[in-house]
DNA sequence: TCCATTGTTGACCAAATGGTCAGGATCACG
DNA sequence: CGTGATCCTGACCATTTGGTCAACAATGGA
């Protein structure tokens, strides 16, 4: 167990830990928490099993650091709205930016999702707290724009809301939105310019 | 295991087997199919797990039926767009109608969320076989309108694709929605305008 | 080269869990 | 009220799974 706090990380515990959250990610995105057993992480990551519990005390200890460690990330696009930008061009970068995350890290996607189906056992308090002042932060933001006429007013948490969730939809619901839309179509592709053209319409003043 | 085809239900079995998918119904939608286990559904129908065994044959077959059983109610409000409608009322009503039932019925929702996230293991062919068809006929629809000038033409999968997101979001996300709006908000009081403030932009002429 | 630290694993364990079964309780109906 | 069908359960089983451990291998600095 090397639990010691700052010790600074061997090289060996760099690449494996790595493997092992890689791994890791691939399995609970795929079948949940309790849906991904050790052995898969393990098989994932190119380890055995004791190896991966000789650098993860528990299973619920990958889990933890996953979330913990892609919440950053996953929360990076909201903080880059400039307050001195333009407020339409501000959102649809955003936009933009989600959708991006969706398409790329559909695996971080299906993280969160799960966590959050299942109650955020592990979220709950940043999701109260950190996550909330962000989106506070943005709110008030837009709500600034709005008040000086540069966007139309809407409820401003309900506006991220939808963001949230246009953009995650694809990465979540994927195999739904390709099974409807049936062979030959690319859903990223096409939602693009549809996501964009609803926000351009919703938030025209 | 009472399996033969067609032999009418006794009302013991009748009762029973609503409490067990009543049951199981809870225990899937909060912990996922691999996390529910069959004492917790015994215990949530108030029956013993043999008991529980005795009217499913596996854990499975509750939630094959549970899934198949409720995919009727949940697709039902596609199916009431009326062609000869005033369009934008017909959309706006679908979008209500979705919200109401994740509303009402989170817990399905959940549980269709969940089957979704784990690659619809059970409902592939449903996808791309009778809700594709659903889904194409409502898209024509909408298609028929946009070319007559009646909506706004956006893609119109796309657009059945977002009133899903939109409207699941609330049920599947309720955590993580409530976490963020705070203490003394009704998320679905506030949804409701917002959301149908957005179709109205988007498809207005 | 030496050796203490770090890394790795086969074998193992206890608990959880899906499912079985023999036998007893209850019900429905002639 | 008798009896066959239906209903119910305690006890049990096999498998899976998270986690442990003793022993062995590799590493790296002096």
């Amino acid at each position: 167990m090397a639990d010691q706090p700052d010790a600074p990380l061997t090289r060996i515990q760099q690449k494996n830990r790595d493997l092992i959250l890689e791994g890791a990610l691939t399995a609970f995105s795929l079948h949940g928490f309790r849906g991904a057993t050790v052995d898969q992480i393990a098989e994932a990551a190119g380890l055995s099993k004791p190896n991966v519990l000789y650098y993860f005390a528990t299973k619920d200890d990958i889990h933890k650091t996953l979330l913990t460690t892609l919440l950053d990330m996953w929360l990076a696009p909201m903080i880059r709205i400039d307050p001195n930008g333009e407020p339409l061009d501000e959102v649809l970068a955003y936009v933009s930016a989600k959708l991006d995350m969706s398409q790329r890290f559909p695996r971080e996607s299906r993280l969160f999702a799960y966590e959050i189906l299942q109650g955020a056992p592990h979220l709950s308090e940043i999701l109260g707290g950190s996550l909330r002042g962000l989106v506070d932060t943005a709110a008030a933001i837009l709500q600034g724009w709005m008040d000086q006429g540069r966007l139309a007013p809407v409820d401003p948490h309900h506006l991220i809301f939808s963001i949230w969730a246009l953009t995650q939809h694809y990465a979540d619901f994927d195999v739904q939105v390709r099974a409807v839309l049936g062979p030959g179509h690319d859903p990223f592709i096409e939602a693009r310019p549809f996501i964009g053209d609803l926000y351009r319409k919703v938030l025209a003043v």
